[in-house]
DNA sequence: TGGCCGCATTAATCTAGATTAAGAATTTCA
DNA sequence: TGAAATTCTTAATCTAGATTAATGCGGCCA
């Protein structure tokens, strides 16, 4: 188990790879992501201190997710299927709590609902990033959580 | 851990209780899903033969999931936070990819492209389930996804 | 310091899928 | 078996959010 330092911007996973590995975040933020055929991003997941972060395509498929920082980052390498992860079980469990809400929510809310959620449960993230990245996120464009903001503000 | 024989209709589990179980498929078919303020009905997951199927709400909230069985099924129960979970740490880790992939799905792919992944994933849930619980988990309503089948069938 | 690039906002138009409404087919069960 | 309930399909209309486009605003660094 490797200990790892990051520069904001830098690139520590790539969609192919077989072997990929775990990241637990010991300070800064990270976030996955993918790029689709038209080149549009969605962001699946971000990861601020304490959070475990990695691509869960099963081990015999090429990994799907992009990773990377979006701030100066120090993180902790797992080789994945090895017996230390173990003590992580419980951030296993939480991911999984995490997944099962965002698919809920990405289909039974509106992108106002999903928007508020968001600001409830990572209030600090929402300061820490761009509106844009947000918006991806939540699965809809910059230019529409724009305009959910200003119906928000303007007395819904 | 106890084994639990259930009938096709049968519900193991509404939303609010706080002690929620995981459930070993043995036999048969479950799904859980949620029901919104408005009635409607959003299937979260199908567990056939060898699937766990679980709320993974945090414990110390209330579950927000129903569990019922769409065939008469044989269970295995598990009490969570017991030490034997420690065997089915890869069926945590399938679940992750599953959900990875779902909200990558929802967040990307259009209803046509979420149903061809799906009959392509889960060929055999396809005979087993009615088309609108179909729709419910793509995430669309029955009449779209009649007409995505039309299109498709004649020739897309 | 000024030019450039990424980000946010607003507005006009467009579209995938929702909603509503029937009707036909299929399942359920008394 | 036969009536009621559930499911599927088709079609007309509606709408949340996408797309496209234009404008303004910092921040960055040559």
């Amino acid at each position: 188990m490797r200990r790892l330092l990051i520069k904001k911007g830098q690139v520590v996973q790539i969609p192919g790879e077989t072997q990929t590995k775990a990241y637990y975040v010991e300070s800064g933020l990270l976030r996955s992501y993918v790029i689709d055929q038209k080149g549009r991003e969605y962001i699946f997941m971000f990861a601020p201190e304490g959070w475990l972060i990695a691509d869960s395509t099963p081990p015999e498929l090429p990994g799907e997710l992009f990773i990377d920082a979006l701030e100066d980052s120090t993180l902790k390498v797992f080789e994945k299927g090895t017996e230390h992860n173990n003590d992580d079980r419980p951030k296993l469990i939480k991911r999984l709590g995490v997944l099962q809400k965002r698919v809920i929510q990405l289909m039974s809310a509106s992108a106002i609902e999903r928007y508020e959620h968001f600001i409830d449960t990572y209030p600090n993230i929402t300061q820490r990033v761009p509106q844009r990245m947000i918006a991806s996120y939540l699965g809809i464009t910059p230019e529409a959580l724009s305009k959910v903001k200003g119906e928000k503000a303007r007395g819904k």
